[in-house]
DNA sequence: ACCCGCTTTCATAAAAATGTCACAATACCG
DNA sequence: CGGTATTGTGACATTTTTATGAAAGCGGGT
């Protein structure tokens, strides 16, 4: 699973060697900058999922990088971690004053480093706020992966999950079976297209209680659709 | 000790530091958020015991984001202080107004703050209350460090102590291995994720008198979640 | 220094999910 | 009514994720 792209940004290559070895262990990908004015370069170029800065570095300081990447509206919603040798309280202020996301003093161990990435990734990014859905006694709550038929919960995996909640928001249209695989699968998989209807099965027989699964429609020659309001078009 | 889980916001760094550091030192856990869009966000996705806010902030105000999560019923529970430098009687009435719970005008001394924080929990009847939770024959009590499964005692390790008194407190939600170090470990613990398993598993086995133990769900790929009435679900 | 209880990590077993396939069932067309 | 194209289904190998037992660590007391 790509856990992410992670630039790292410090002068010492035995140091970013390290910290890029137990990132990729942890299933990141990385790529590394010998100084601040290459990060900031990289950074803007290839928007990285986080970067990992060295405070002091040739060229340009850690800090003054992520001043640079917080004022530049292109790149100021990427995360900083950055990582120091100083202890100083007033520098962590400073730091995140500058807009870090994160503060390391060095020395650290690369797993508590790595713990780190996790945690600024995790709250940076995901934020479902979603609400629960509902379609004609079918009630669907994405942040607690529920569905429920009329009170009565119905489980299923979690692919199915996925595009139950694509079809309930996107509901009375026709997909393609590509179009499902970019959608719910995600862009760059190299799956079968027969593969979908497996899972379209797989949903319907999860679904199949009150006749709900005749909320999915086949359409013959085009793909599936999803209505609803099934009840009423018989 | 777990005072409970605080979710500071403010612009400034500087104050957001001064804030963090005087509830941890009182033993409450904190977050910080850099602006009101962000706050919300987090609240809603974290669900901490108390928020908070300061009025100036920039993308949303700290009064938006009052009016806003008290008008949203999954956290209009979650008790807000405001933080404002105005001191108008009117900017008050305002804040009481949209929903908040307490009202703090700059300067103040972390001592003030962090005695009107436990005076609004406490009110509130919020996380540091330690009056015994109950759920399905299953009856807890913090204060004793006693927990009972129809009045059979039942041992187990602090951690999962820590760990069951979370669920209580936050029944039928899923929480992420992350969230649950987060939260009940404490922010500043780097440990593995899959520790997470080891001790759900040991909480697991301690309260598995009469099938309690189906109350804590697994949930693949997202996390766990506790579900006090899930017997009666079958 | 040593023990003891608890925590964390690690290795491995077990379980669940996924993608493919072969074949059955069905719809469409003339 | 075939014939053909398309979709439905059950089975299965593989991959991913979780459960579990055991060992290593850690810190506080004695």
């Amino acid at each position: 699973m790509s856990g992410g792209f992670i630039l790292v940004a410090d002068d010492e290559p035995a140091i970013s060697e390290l910290i890029c070895t137990s990132l990729e262990m942890s299933g990141f990908q990385t790529r590394r900058a010998a100084n601040g004015q290459i990060a900031l370069q990289m950074t803007i170029n290839d928007r990285p999922d986080l970067v990992i800065l060295d405070w002091m570095m040739p060229m340009l300081s850690g800090l003054e990088v992520t001043t640079r990447l917080k004022r530049d509206e292109r790149t100021s919603d990427i995360p900083v971690i950055l990582l120091t040798a100083k202890a100083e309280e007033d520098d962590k202020i400073r730091g995140l004053d500058a807009g870090a996301d994160d503060y390391v003093v060095k020395p650290f161990s690369p797993r508590e480093l790595t713990a780190r990435v996790k945690a600024v990734l995790r709250r940076s990014g995901g934020s479902d706020t979603e609400k629960p859905l509902e379609a004609s006694g079918l009630q669907f709550d994405p942040t607690n992966l529920v569905c429920r038929i009329n009170d009565q919960p119905v489980t299923m995996g979690p692919t199915e999950f996925r595009l139950l909640e694509f079809f309930l928001r996107h509901p009375n249209r026709v997909y393609s079976r590509s179009q499902l695989l970019d959608r719910v699968w995600g862009g760059n998989v190299y799956i079968d297209d027969r593969t979908v209807d497996v899972h379209i099965r797989r949903l319907r027989k999860a679904i199949s209680v009150d006749d709900h699964e005749r909320m999915i429609q086949t359409v013959r020659g085009a793909g599936y659709r999803f209505s609803p309001d099934f009840k009423s078009e018989v």
